[in-house]
DNA sequence: CACGAGACCTGTTCGC
DNA sequence: TGCGAACAGGTCTCGT
């Protein structure tokens, strides 16, 4: 589900509320595990010793990690393909594939909801030991086109692939990856060394436009696991198979890169 | 170093 | 209608 779009709106609904109380304030009394793979750090029985009591601070995001902040520890939160957050009443029901409660003061409680099982949470002291991987946040002042041009040129990577590891940059997924390339008019399987400066700025620019415009959306919403955003009405190539390019009016074509569904117009991004 | 395949999981949609 | 295959917003590990 979620790209950084989709987390940014996440955290900034549950740091500011919304429908429901914003979560700053509220002190933690129980945790409560459901699946135990869903907790990657610490053990079950010391994450529920250290985390009753602490209050949330704050709520961030870096890359698709969300953060939370507390007294003593960082709660930190990757919701992966189907991961969602839900604040809810604690006479809710708990609803099918809720895998960590948090029961919080005030009669609330926040459910990590995860069809799939691939969400992760954390529970540490320094967030470095999670987040130092992480490459630049793009849409950060200080990841500047010249960045991405030195970043580009110090490996020999297909552009794809190298937008979505998340130590070159922090915060793209397939959608926003697409979308990002198709503006920008490259091709996925480009090399990310034989970029011009031109090219590259060209990249800079889009990368930001889209996830830029992805959160003023509120995000993407597709099938059943996230909802709220409506960027996914404005994708131009992302889940446009066969359907014709805006530019030219080409035929929009899916192909497989590194094992990831994706979508270009082969008009528009030409290989060489 | 760079890339592809497989694994981790469940749910929905597609094709016959 | 039924049923298996393909596919899904992510990331890790392994083999070449």
């Amino acid at each position: 589900m979620p790209e950084l779009p989709e987390v940014e709106t996440i955290a900034a609904n549950l740091r500011q509320g919304g429908d429901l109380p914003a979560l700053p304030g509220h002190t933690i009394q129980r945790a409560e595990l459901l699946w135990e793979r869903t907790l990657a750090v610490p053990s079950p029985a010391e994450f529920s010793e250290r985390i009753a009591g602490q209050t949330i601070r704050d709520i961030r995001r870096r890359g698709k990690f969300l953060l939370f902040d507390l007294d003593r520890h960082t709660l930190m939160i990757h919701l992966r393909m189907s991961g969602d957050l839900w604040v809810e009443p604690e006479s809710a029901p708990v609803a099918p594939h809720h895998r960590l409660l948090l029961h919080l003061d005030g009669d609330l409680r926040l459910a990590f909801n995860d069809a799939r099982k691939f969400g992760r949470a954390w529970l540490v002291e320094e967030p470095g030991i999670v987040l130092d991987s992480l490459g630049p946040e793009p849409l950060e002042e200080g990841f500047t086109a010249e960045i991405l041009y030195q970043r580009l040129h110090a490996v020999k990577r297909q552009l794809k692939p190298l937008l979505l590891d998340q130590s070159f940059l922090a915060g793209l997924g397939n959608i926003y990856a697409d979308e990002a390339l198709h503006q920008a008019r490259l091709h996925p399987l480009a090399l990310s060394n034989e970029l011009t400066p031109e090219q590259s700025a060209r990249l800079w620019e889009s990368i930001r436009l889209v996830l830029q415009e992805g959160i003023r959306r509120n995000g993407a919403s597709i099938d059943w696991v996230y909802r709220g955003g409506n960027y996914q009405h404005f994708f131009k190539v992302y889940q446009r198979t066969g359907f014709p390019c805006y530019n030219c009016g080409t035929s929009i074509e899916r192909l497989v890169v590194g094992q990831r569904g994706t979508h270009i117009c082969p008009h528009c991004q030409p290989l060489k």
